[in-house]
DNA sequence: CAGTGAGCGAGCTTCCGCTTGACTT
């Protein structure tokens, strides 16, 4: 047994660390935090001065009775958990839970983890920060009261099981916000002038300096300059580097991932988890843009060696995030050296290599460019024809790494080659364009650019962001999707050979890949928490906490004063908002059907819905879903009455009736108590008699195909082998088994079934049901 | 797993931040 024990968060951290430390130290992780408040209930005692109810997690009971077990055997314990707020909770909750004293326990800290990072730390250990273990309680405690507390008033006034946070709320915010700019956006046309000249037998093309609001104002241009010369009027040179970015965060490697691999957020972290367990890169969950010393020497050897001493160029990065708390590197290789991942896996080959090439550049030259602006003039206007070209006369670490542009609508501006000129040269032309263009609204957000702008916000942590981002998701307040542009056309003008045609072209407009949209009921859950609860979807919000978190880590301010002065106009604002009777429908009027009734849009409590009739009114009023494809804002009376056109009996079949509506699932046929879903190509308001009843046949075909056999036993339940969606299969006691390659499934016997499940139940693997239910 | 939607009411839902796990006819 060790004399000395030291826990750290990660277990991939630990195995590391345990080979710096030799034989004296054994190293084990506590797997992040071990306690925290219940599940179930406030967990917080606002009568005891916000006494919180912390308990140790149901997942992590096994790993604290071992540390316990660990801890009394040692003589010494170092809690060698993260230097942040988190972090020193950690090595709190460690020490109450593993029952230590102050005179067996020290307290060490690095932000690298390097041989020498770990011995100077050992050298030099110091005590749990409680100023900073109070910071976290009031960051937890502030969560769960804000979140345990607006929750329900959700469930209560739109609809049960939403959700509602100081960081997903206003990621919501963001989405709404944006969407709502973008329709408000009002589209005008210009025309951009674009002349294609040549000069020493080099074809270049320059931009006009002004753009003209109508096609009139364009053509009249260009007619003053039929029949014109055209010179260069002025010449500059101006040489400007560019220098590289920072190593990558958590945030810039989600948005790289998302541009040049287009990985989601958690594609990202699944596969930066892989390359870190398998020893390839480090901590991936960073806000540090920091390098330790050891790596960025690796990182110049590397240079030198591959490419040069002169591409080599070290430096030390710092953070523009005020929020950031740097408990580690920036996320590097481990090994400069090693230029690919020894992974068979594409998508970590991938990541590994943009990790790589993004450190190695982060310590290489600025890249120097030379600028060229020849401006081109002509005796018939004032306007001049710019013409920009770049050189690059060294290119330093672009050799190895290029960041991607932001702006993906953005043209892209192809910048060729420019002629050698002098001023008064006349240049030859080859023809002039106006080209209408149009004005953008702004981009909606990826995943990853929601994560920046979070982060901007203060927003979140690097361990948060793609948690987050499928949590708003899940709860159905914002969707990811891919629309369709839709055609627009556009006029060209075209000056050449001193006449001026004009062309109508087309082009693809507003068509999106992966984008975030938010949904109905994110728009009036959004709508609704901004109206009653302002100060906490602020978007400073989270930053002016913070500032008091600070304030109680430096030993300033109690947590339980900070927290009193937030809960009480809070709490009484949530009172407030349950005494209101009102549910926060978004309900909106579009007019009236044939009888005079009121036709509304609303959410109920299973979303988005169509209503006819008064809620008050003597006759119960009738309902409708809104289909898939509809948004409550645009919903017309039109739309909104087609919808009561469901459920519409199509006949008759074997005496029953046919009747087809859209349910959960989508549209599909109901006969004789059972349901059959009608394929994609059926619409189902126009589907006829005939056609439902080959669907119906169609399906009771596959049902009788779906058993190969059934092979009693009493008195334990039947066996079956049946056909799946993935082929055939043996099921019994709502378990499922995988037939062997070497078997046919219609000749099994009873034996070889229940050989092939008492095998499959000896190889330990455990099974899921086939509807899984929460986990417990 | 598919007819819901007001209201009545039981009992359910929920936060953010730290970590990895287990595995799919």
């Amino acid at each position: 047994m060790a004399k000395n024990l030291l826990i750290v968060e990660s277990p991939a951290k630990a195995k590391t660390i345990e080979k710096y430390l030799g034989k004296d130290f054994t190293v084990k992780s506590s797997i992040g935090h071990i306690v925290d408040l219940p599940e179930k209930g406030l967990g917080v005692d606002i009568k005891d001065n916000f006494k919180p109810d912390y308990q140790v997690s149901s997942d992590k009971k096994k790993v604290v009775a071992e540390l316990k077990k660990l801890a009394k055997a040692a003589e010494m314990v170092w809690l060698a958990t993260d230097e942040d707020r988190e972090g020193e909770a950690i090595a709190w909750h460690l020490y109450n839970e593993l029952g230590l004293t102050p005179k067996k326990t020290k307290r060490v800290v690095y932000h690298e983890i390097t041989k020498s990072a770990i011995e100077a730390a050992i050298k030099n250990p110091r005590e749990i920060n409680k100023d900073l273990v109070d910071a976290q309680q009031a960051r937890r405690i502030l969560d769960r009261l804000v979140g345990y507390e607006l929750s329900p008033i959700l469930w209560k006034k739109i609809k049960p099981s939403l959700s509602a946070g100081r960081v997903q709320s206003v990621a919501v915010r963001v989405i709404v916000e944006r969407e709502r700019e973008i329709t408000a956006f009002g589209v005008t046309s210009f025309f951009k002038v674009v002349g294609y000249f040549s000069s020493n037998g080099v074809s270049f093309k320059a931009e006009l300096d002004k753009k003209f609001n109508t096609e009139k104002e364009a053509n009249e241009f260009l007619n003053k300059l039929k029949g014109t010369e055209f010179f260069v009027k002025n010449q500059e040179k101006k040489p400007s580097k560019r220098t590289p970015s920072a190593p990558f965060t958590t945030s810039t490697l989600q948005q790289e991932a998302s541009r040049k691999l287009s990985f989601s957020v958690l594609q990202t972290m699944r596969v930066a988890q892989t390359l870190y367990e398998r020893g390839d890169i480090t901590y991936m969950r960073t806000d540090s843009v920091n390098l330790s010393q050891l790596a960025i020497d690796a990182a110049k050897e590397e240079i030198e060696k591959v490419y040069g001493d002169k591409y080599a160029q070290t430096r030390q990065f710092k953070t523009k995030s005020a929020s950031a708390q740097e408990a580690h590197e920036a996320i590097r290789p481990t090994n400069f050296s090693i230029k690919a991942t020894t992974s068979e896996e594409y998508n970590e080959q991938r990541l590994y290599e943009l990790i790589w090439k993004r450190a190695i550049a982060s310590q290489m030259a600025d890249a120097e460019i030379e600028k060229t602006v020849i401006t081109i003039g002509n005796k018939a206007t004032e306007n001049n024809f710019i013409a920009t070209g770049e050189v690059i006369k060294f290119d330093g670490f672009l050799k190895v790494y290029m960041e991607s542009s932001e702006d993906e609508g953005e043209e892209e501006e192809t910048e060729g080659q420019l002629p050698m000129v002098n001023t008064n040269d006349k240049v030859g032309l080859s023809h002039i364009d106006a080209v209408q263009r149009f004005t953008q609204p702004p981009s909606r957000y990826t995943e990853a650019s929601l994560v920046k702008k979070l982060e901007g916000l203060g927003i979140g942590r690097p361990s948060t962001y793609a948690p987050t981002i499928s949590t708003v998701q899940k709860r159905g307040y914002v969707v990811k999707e891919t629309r369709e542009g839709t055609e627009r056309k556009y006029n060209v003008l075209t000056l050449k050979d001193n006449e001026i045609t004009s062309v109508t072209k087309t082009e693809i407009t507003g068509a999106e890949k992966s984008k975030l949209f938010p949904t109905d009921v994110g728009i009036v859950v959004n709508d609704f928490l901004i109206s009653n609860f302002a100060e906490i979807l602020d978007y400073n919000f989270t930053a002016h906490v913070e500032e008091e978190f600070d304030i109680i880590a430096d030993g300033k301010l109690a947590w339980q004063k900070m927290l009193k002065d937030f809960y009480k106009p809070f709490h009484a604002t949530v009172e407030k908002t349950t005494a209101v009777k009102e549910r926060a429908s978004g309900e909106r009027l579009l007019g009236q059907d044939t009888n005079g009734k009121n036709v509304f849009v609303k959410i109920g409590r299973y979303g988005p819905m169509v209503q006819i009739g008064d809620t008050e009114s003597e006759e119960k009023p009738r309902f409708a879903k809104i289909r898939a494809d509809q948004r409550m804002e645009s919903m017309t009376l039109e739309q909104a009455l087609e919808l009561f056109r469901l459920p519409r009996k199509v006949g008759v079949y074997e005496d029953k009736d046919l009747d087809v509506s859209i349910g959960r699932f989508g549209p599909y046929i109901r006969h004789d108590g059972k349901f059959y879903s009608l394929p994609k190509e059926d619409d189902p308001y126009t589907v006829k008699e005939d056609r439902a009843i080959i669907v119906i046949e169609e399906k009771r075909k596959k049902e009788r195909e779906k058993v190969i056999q059934i092979l009693k036993r009493d008195p334990e339940p039947e066996i079956q082998v049946l056909n799946g969606r993935y082929g055939p299969y043996i099921t019994t006691d709502k378990e499922i088994y995988k037939i062997p390659k070497d078997k046919e499934p219609a000749k099994l016997t009873l034996e070889e079934c229940l050989e092939i499940i008492k095998a499959d139940k000896a190889s330990g693997k455990k099974k899921r049901k086939f509807f899984p239910k929460k986990k417990a």
